[in-house]
DNA sequence: GTGGTCTAGACCACC
DNA sequence: GTGGTCTAGACCACA
């Protein structure tokens, strides 16, 4: 399910937390879910220990999920927070892009319009591909 | 005119390299103009020399700005390029945001809703601020 | 293997970035391969970390290789695009001389006149060498 | 006749020192021609006086031109050396360009080639600007 | 004075 | 261990 592209920038251990927080608030690990062990998820990934338990200790400050000494980690999120949880991921991105951009000078209707013809665009990609 | 925060995450060549970008897309340093010293700017901001050279030169491999030996940095972006300079930052940062979204599982709909909404909100913001 | 002439007038990062080159699109150092680390080579050839860092950085920004933080520098050239890569370096190299001859008044014929005379003689000169 | 480009990435005192070595060896300045003094070229160029010693210095050393106290600089070159000298200039140009190649791997068929069609492309394109 | 190159060595994030 | 950022300061070429 997990998946790591060790060519990108973006450091491994920020490409995993997005995906497990994304199953997370998705549904697809429900709250009470046993993660993989550490070391499990380390030799099926083939990434070092260190890094899976960094990205454990990050969710769980993050209140993602919860650590029982001895049985492993759990999903803790509630049903409850989940569409707010979705919500402020997605705000945190826009708000990095907007402001971004208004630091190069441009108008909100530009933001807009140049989002939506590259969305057009990847769409109609997409189905050709 | 240029400022640094010293506590940012950001580092602070990416910092200076932004700003001056924005002044010489915006016009505020027009084709021709001189850039400080190296060492004036850097005693200005006070930071390392090295700093400034090395946003100068990354300036420089992006065709904003040209060294002249002896006699400093002189800004290169001709008008005819500030319009297609603009919008390729723009796409850039468009490319960025989208990518993160949908590797997040967001839908094209959900990001333009949000960042219409985001614009919204701030106008009415700056309005009463 | 890579060799540093310190008494050159060419500057050391030079000499390296150009041997460099040479080995990525000859296939000395195939895509995936990867660059000894930062360090090492420093002290390898006896020069400054800075200096090998700047060599790196410069190959990244031209495409040649990628830096993975943590985990050290790979190649990252295709096959396919060494053969325009080896192309576009000549075409590079031929512009330059061309334009610096034509300003100094030569003409056209006395270029591929001198060119050709000289490569007879340094093959001649390579076999009894 | 002696122009400077301030935008050129080749250094001023260079960019003199061809022209008035082209000048000398295609005859505009003959064998005992009286150049323009330092201040008056400097000023004529909008360039420091001292960037014109420097090439006068320079061109005396490389036996071009010598200098008589109180009165200037005058050009030493005798009608015999001239043939020799355009050569040297070119034959200099050429083993740059050839060495460089060379280290690249490319073989003499593929520059003669390149050059050639490159100086093609060069007339064909100046008949029709 | 200007930029260009290089050294020495610090502290940090990532694996 | 790796690269990424930054400081401090030297010496050189160019104007």
């Amino acid at each position: 399910m997990l998946k790591i592209d060790a060519g990108s920038a973006v450091p491994v251990y920020e490409q995993l937390k997005r995906q497990i927080k994304l199953g997370i608030v998705s549904g697809k690990y429900p709250s009470g879910y046993k993660m993989p062990s550490i070391r499990q998820l380390a030799s099926q990934l083939k990434i070092n220990p260190n890094t899976i338990a960094k990205v454990y200790r990050q969710l769980e400050t993050e209140k993602f999920i919860a650590s029982k000494t001895g049985s492993g980690f759990f999903v803790k999120m509630e049903k409850e927070q989940m569409g707010s949880t979705r919500k402020i991921l997605l705000a945190e991105l826009a708000d990095e892009f907007i402001s971004k951009a208004i630091e190069l000078g441009f108008t909100p209707d530009e933001l807009i319009k140049t989002l939506s013809e590259k969305l057009e665009r990847k769409s109609s990609n997409d189905k050709t591909e």
